[in-house]
Formats: C-alpha cells, structure tokens, sequence
DNA sequence: ACAATAACTTACCAAAAGGTAAGTCCACTA
DNA sequence: TAGTGGACTTACCTTTTGGTAAGTTATTGT
C-alpha cells in the first residue's frame, strides 16, 4: 500500500483515479478542456443531467485537489470563471483517448457522432 | 444525448466511462494488461482489498461488456483464466497513461515508487 | 480423515454517491 | 416593481456501491 495525505492507495492507477472517480469529474474536466467559456451555467449547458448541486459540489473538490481553478470576475454581479490548472491539463491525453475510443465504439455501433453531432444538443 | 442499447450518454466520453468506472474496473483491466497469471485469485491476490464477491460481480460485468473474456480450463477441479478481449486491449494507453500519471505524481510528493516497489507488497 | 485451496454465491447491512426541490442574494432589464 | 439570470446552498431522500461473513462444490495435499 502506498501512503499520501493519510490516504492509501494500491497502486499509481489507484492514486491517478482518485483525482478523477466519479460520475461527473472527467466529464466536467474534458469541458473544461474543450471550450472557452468557463462560467458555472456555461459548465451546467453543457453537462446535461448535471445538477447545480453537483456541479458546484465536484467543482469544490477538483479546486481543493488543484485540478482546477476559480477565479472571480466580479464580487457585485457575482461572477466567476473555471478553468483547468496545469495539474489538471497534465490529464488532457486522457480525455483526448476517451473522447476518441467513445466515437471509435460508437462509429462501430452505426453512430456517427462526428457527423450528427447536432442532434444530440 | 447519443442513445445506445436503450442508455443515454452525454457525450462520447460518456460512453467510454459506462465500460471503466466504477471502484474496481480500470484497476482489473490494468492488472490483466499487466501480469501473466490470470487466475481467479491471482487478481485477488494483486487487487488488495478486494472482496471475492466485488472481483466476481466485477468480472461478470466485464466479460458481458466483452472487454476481458473466461476461459475455463477445467471443470473437475474448476479452474478458470482470465484475459483481456481486443476491445479490452484498446484501453492499454489509458492503463499506461494513469499509471505513469500516478507515479509522476508520486514522485513530486517524494515517493519513488519504482525504486521502492517492494515496500508497497 | 482432515485441512487447505480454488472459484465462486448468497444474504444481509452500511456508507457513499447522487437526485429533487426549494431557497438565497444580488443585479440587471423591461 | 416584477421578472430574469447567475452562482450558489440546504434539507431531505433514494439509489448505487461496496463490505462482511458464511456457505457451496470439488480436489489436492498430509
């Protein structure tokens, strides 16, 4: 067992996914990823099924982990602005391989996603 | 939302991650990618912590999803092999990649895993 | 004959993860 | 002044996931 920050992992994988596990970290990482705005209803839109319990909850946690970061654009209209830290951009080769083995799979299954991309806004 | 086998993803990230997530998955799969015996308890062995009845619900999954297949060797004294399928196989960058993610980090905390491999048993 | 090993399954239970709905605060817009 | 949007929080509840412990069948080893 390998210890850090009283916690214990089984291996480097194990360490690697306890940055990442969860129904909605990667997916909210890989968005972070992709496109330019980065404010919490812009994340909301494009994470459907996510609800702001969530997404403010797996925010806080990915902040607190340092694979992200907040900054806020004004306190008066409270405004804010997510984007991913070099931490967290140390993951994008992940996210491009899962990205591109899901259309791969997909492509197999008769799915065209690059094509049809917009009907399934 | 793709649809697919009556299940509906997000995007194809999304699809990718219904194959791998989960506590135990990806840490299975990187094991078949890694050792040579296979065997019922060879993984329990190399999966500490595991429960027989997680690493059994856990395989039976994966072989349904066709990412590692059974193959039973004998029936008298019933004993099994494990393995990866090639849909299985096409994850090894993402096994590779998690670990060496792993041990990077590791290594920025002051904990060499590779030299110190034999501590972590 | 007895214990150990292999590969499970089953029943039961606890904890973690996630969903729903509502509420908050503030500012801008009509 | 009423309504809308942004960025949340909170309480409550359900589902999913995972853990424990025991039982099963059959073989090999002592």
């Amino acid at each position: 067992m390998i210890k850090w920050n009283n916690k214990e992992f089984t291996c480097p994988v194990d360490v690697s996914l306890s940055f990442i596990s969860g129904k909605w970290k990667i997916l909210i990482l890989s968005h972070l990823c992709q496109i330019e705005k980065k404010g919490f209803s812009d994340l909301r839109e494009n994470l459907p099924g996510i609800s702001e319990k969530m997404l403010s909850q797996q925010l806080k946690q990915l902040e607190k982990d340092q694979l992200i970061s907040k900054s806020v654009l004004s306190l008066k209209p409270y405004r804010v602005e997510y984007s991913l830290t070099d931490t967290g951009k140390s993951f994008g080769p992940l996210f491009t391989f899962l990205s591109q083995w899901g259309i791969t799979f997909l492509k197999r299954k008769g799915i065209d996603y690059i094509k049809d991309q917009h009907l399934y806004k």
